[in-house]
DNA sequence: AAATACGTGTGAGTACAATCACAGGACCTT
DNA sequence: AAGGTCCTGTGATTGTACTCACACGTATTT
């Protein structure tokens, strides 16, 4: 229990705050520690608290009615999560894991609740937060729908671009994915074997549009890249 | 424009306006009527509107990269769309379409979003809307991974239940979709080809799980139904 | 009533992703 | 260094969903 309120001001959602709350709500808050791969929120568990995530990286998951495990979205420093619940009062709707080691800072719905809703810049920044959820989703659903595993493969790397970046001016310049996902996760996402993915990876690697360093996944060439996921050109041939 | 204001009270969103608002929006809000397979909604519109789906049916679709149409989701009578748009201030993210000859109510932005964003009672509406959305994607996301046909039509036919009738006691009681989708629109949705619905649809008529009526579909064993859903039931054999 | 569109039903052929099975490397822990 | 776990790479096999093609029935249009 009890954290330190400048730990709060590494959360662009609780800018919207007037600062003087912050000591507040820092005392009614706790940290926890997470270890890979342990369960941060169960699904279907009750709605207790906003979680931020101060360090590390999760994944939400999922799983299908037959028990296949499905991934959803990942998580980044200084994200949040658990908010949908937290709304509409109803059980956490999936499962957010610990990719690697994370740091999770916790507050209470019965304090950070009623200040979402009482200040106008919170309530906006949360809903404009839902509707981005809701866009990355539909993306998501795109990407779902090609019956191609190299173009779905293609189209994921490229969707998995930080949105810092993408502001970048043109579409040929190569960038870093830092802690890349594994195959298996990546299959998870895009709903495809494991050992699928490798082979595509194999080929993209060969043309050398994406390569492998210590804990980066370079992609050399988006806008090859981007051909590709478009079904413009085909690497088999 | 202008229409009378006791239509909007049609809308459960709009229950939660003070009543004496109402002559006021109905004054600024207009009725537009489309024509079956019209596009009510073009993605990539800027947002200038609030829109209500007085009376009819529409889809919202969307194409891959490699330009294949997606079905996302229904709008059925009483409901409204276009509030993504509205609330983060981008583009429209989905073509909606209309299913059937429809009737829609449109309220002005300048109208309506500063009435969401200062009534409570509206924001947590619209925000548990949003909510609501989530999960329903989620739940579609699902269904996506089930890689096998049958279970998977099976899932979204028992996803498009009437939350009205949802609540019924036993998940054996017989119930019924009016208007249901064409195999294409199904097929779309849950990314199979019109071909393999028909032939699931084939197997689920010959067993008498679901069958064909006018303008309905029906359900006759869902419990039945949920089985195959889950893969615990093999129809094949 | 003719003509057209639209939705459904069904067969044959083919491409191709899943699955299984196993090997090797990287990275832990002891 | 030994043992373990996790991730990646690769071949062979098989099932199966897509595609194309065409027939039929029911609405809708003229």
């Amino acid at each position: 229990m009890a954290i330190h309120p400048s730990l709060l001001l590494q959360f662009s959602l609780l800018k919207n705050l007037p600062p003087t709350l912050l000591p507040e709500v820092a005392e009614a808050s706790s940290l926890k520690t997470f270890a890979k791969r342990e369960v941060v929120l169960n699904k279907g568990a009750a709605s207790v608290q906003l979680c931020f995530l101060l360090e590390g990286r999760l994944q939400a998951t999922d799983f299908t009615l037959d028990g296949k495990e499905v991934g959803l979205y990942f998580v980044d420093e200084g994200g949040y999560f658990g908010e949908i619940a937290m709304l509409d009062g109803l059980s956490q709707p999936e499962i957010m894991i610990a990719n690697k080691k994370s740091q999770i800072v916790l507050i209470p719905n019965s304090v950070i609740r009623g200040l979402i809703l009482s200040h106008p810049a919170m309530t906006e920044a949360i809903t404009t937060g839902l509707a981005k959820r809701i866009r990355a989703q539909s993306e998501q659903r795109q990407i779902l729908s090609i019956n191609n595993p190299m173009q779905r493969v293609c189209s994921q790397i490229l969707s998995m671009q930080q949105p810092s970046r993408q502001g970048d001016v043109s579409a040929s310049v190569e960038w870093a994915l830092a802690d890349p996902p594994t195959h298996q996760e990546l299959a998870m996402m895009v709903n495809l074997s494991r050992e699928t993915v490798t082979r595509v990876f194999q080929i993209l690697q060969s043309q050398s549009l994406v390569l492998r360093e210590k804990d980066a996944l370079i992609v050399s060439k988006p806008d090859v890249l981007q051909q590709v996921a478009k079904g413009l050109l085909d690497l088999t041939k």
